[in-house]
DNA sequence: GTCGTTGCAAAGCCTTTGCAGGGAA
DNA sequence: TTCCCTGCAAAGGCTTTGCAACGAC
């Protein structure tokens, strides 16, 4: 069984809240302000059960390493600026569903990544 | 100046002559067998050579890390076998390219990951 | 009172780096 | 001969794990 402590709830709170992916320091760093003692184990277990019950889900970042970000949003892709190297959520979904991939092979999911310039970086 | 050296040809070969993304370890055990004396930090630092100057390109694997194949490979995608854990190349493009980004954004290249069951683990 | 959770520190990966010897040009 | 490259080993990050104390139920 899984108990319900203040830390728990600190980390997913702090995922939920946030509209772009965050790193596990910046979890740690919002989730102090909730709960001060919060430890960076605590997150990463807590974010790894998350993650294994589907309320989270990962992203890998080439140079920032690895992401999470909450399950619950719409299916979205995201944009990574090579100018600041953030990482920004980009609504809808621009795949096209069908004969994507060789006969034989079942797609379950997709993910599609963009990289170029923000429009910060961009003028 | 970069000089040609045998440990330097053999780590380009093998990954020149993979048909899919290879992790350090593969390239390392292929490379070796060109190159008995072969070392891991030579693979690593000339992968990240190559990385630079655009000949190889870098996958993301959630589970089996970073992965490098050739960048010299037409456009595709990747495709990850949820029961095996392989990775597969998928020929083509299924990205629509038209206004994939919010305005403003400028979109210079973008990667696409399928997940699910590959011809052998969905039977 | 149980037993899942936490904080701390140590241990484990993967990757990078310092250094001295070796080899390409 | 020059100085880039390699092998080795140590050091660096990020992530996981062991353990005793803590706290939810």
């Amino acid at each position: 069984m899984t108990r319900q402590t203040s830390q728990r709830s600190a980390i997913e709170q702090v995922i939920q809240d946030s509209d772009r992916p965050m790193g596990i320091d910046e979890i740690l760093s919002k989730g102090k302000e909730i709960v001060e003692s919060l430890n960076q184990a605590t997150v990463y277990r807590n974010v790894k059960l998350l993650l294994d019950c589907g309320t989270v889900r990962q992203i890998l970042h080439p140079t920032q390493g690895t992401l999470y970000e909450t399950a619950e949003k719409d299916h979205h892709h995201h944009f990574h600026c090579h100018g600041c190297n953030k990482v920004y959520d980009v609504p809808g979904c621009a795949l096209k569903e069908d004969g994507i991939a060789p006969k034989g092979f079942v797609v379950e999911d997709h993910e599609v990544f963009l990289y170029g310039k923000c429009p910060e970086c961009s003028g």
